[in-house]
DNA sequence: GAAAAACTACCGGAAATGCGGTAGAAGGCT
DNA sequence: AGCCTTCTACCGCATTTCCGGTAGTTTTTC
């Protein structure tokens, strides 16, 4: 019996794959949820053998969360999910001990063949994620998605609304000196040298809209 | 007994749907399309009460396809679903037709919530969306989509994707003068005052991507 | 062919961004 | 307690953006 913990904040998807796994006997949804605090919270009483695991979570990035799981439990595997348009997240899931990757577009049959075979030990990547992670390879160097901070987080989203460096400074209140070395630090892991380049990046690695 | 139709790609949401409305016995899923097409041709021969439409279909604009399913069955009720919250889906959905709105992060009560509403002749639009309604009225009241000449479209192109001004008129063998120039115009037009809010107003007006 | 629009380029000055650091305080984790 | 990360804030300096004009030369349009 393999048991399945489901951590997605979208009820949507979460009774998605609890009914997709339903009739096969040897698979068993042991846990959903919703959010990475709970996530680690249950993992501190049951460890399942596969984590369904959204990049998208509302308290926690994603892959800081995989990063966390890989160094507590080590033998457990993390099945990234997500949808089509933040592709970017890929290598750095893997980077962080991910064992495969779903997209949400996938049938049932993409998500037991990817449950078997992250159980075998290996790597699983969906056909449409494949092509991207080539892709991305290609258009950006190293193309890898940086962890971003909360702050980070919160600047870049103003960034991304037009905002200027004094006009956030007035909104967090705090000095702008302070919201320059954010933004530097911004520059900094996504490699660029402007606040246009720093959007385009960001928003073709899935961190805006 | 109201009847409902599933209009969505991924086979998670469809499941999800499915298991969402198992339990309640007043209403019924009569079908489950993965794509417009495929819907149309359902439609031909089963009208449901209620159609549960994906913004985000492979094969054809869901907005494209919400027009024509609103004009041919005109009784039928239309909401909207989409994981993106993205503007000018919104009001571009009941502007053709559309009766309501979901997110797909949505609880199985505001499924319900929403069926019931849109049943009793009224729109539902989900917390979320409904402030973005507002936003949206707000933004366009002050400014419509300008016309822009094909050396601007050709600049405001080359700023999304990240390039300085320096760096344009270098691209384009032009004084960077003149460069700024064009971009003084086109914040004139976009009526805005740096480089991200007109990436931003444009993109959400559809010039870009 | 004339008028309108678009494209090009300039000036001067104020404001913001970008670059390379440093550094203390606060909070979390072990 | 000690380490690490994050958040905060600063300095100096160069570059770029932003704002308000003006203006000559094409190209398009009527």
């Amino acid at each position: 019996m393999i048991s399945i913990l489901i951590i997605d904040d979208h009820p949507l998807v979460q009774d998605g794959i609890k009914t997709m796994l339903k009739a096969v006997p040897s698979v068993e949804v042991i846990g959903a949820c919703k959010s990475g605090g709970e996530a680690l919270e249950f993992l501190a009483t049951v460890e399942p053998d596969v984590i369904l695991l959204d990049i998208n979570l509302p308290d926690m990035d994603g892959l800081v969360l995989c990063e966390k799981i890989r160094e507590r439990y080590a033998k457990v595997k993390i099945i990234g999910l997500t949808s089509i348009n933040e592709v970017g997240m890929i290598t750095g899931l893997l980077q962080r001990g991910g064992n495969g990757y779903l997209l949400k577009n996938m049938e049932r049959a993409e998500l037991l063949q990817a449950i078997e075979k992250v159980m075998a030990g290996n790597v699983y990547l969906s056909e449409d994620a494949n092509v991207k992670v080539l892709e991305q390879y290609k258009s950006f160097d190293e193309g890898k998605a940086p962890v971003l901070t909360r702050r980070e987080k919160e600047i870049l989203l103003s960034l991304a609304n037009g905002l200027s460096g004094p006009v956030i400074a007035k909104e967090l209140v705090l000095s702008e000196l302070t919201i320059q070395t954010h933004r530097k630090n911004l520059f900094r892991k996504f490699d660029v040298h402007n606040v246009q380049s720093l959007l385009k990046v960001a928003r073709d690695l899935g961190f805006l809209k």
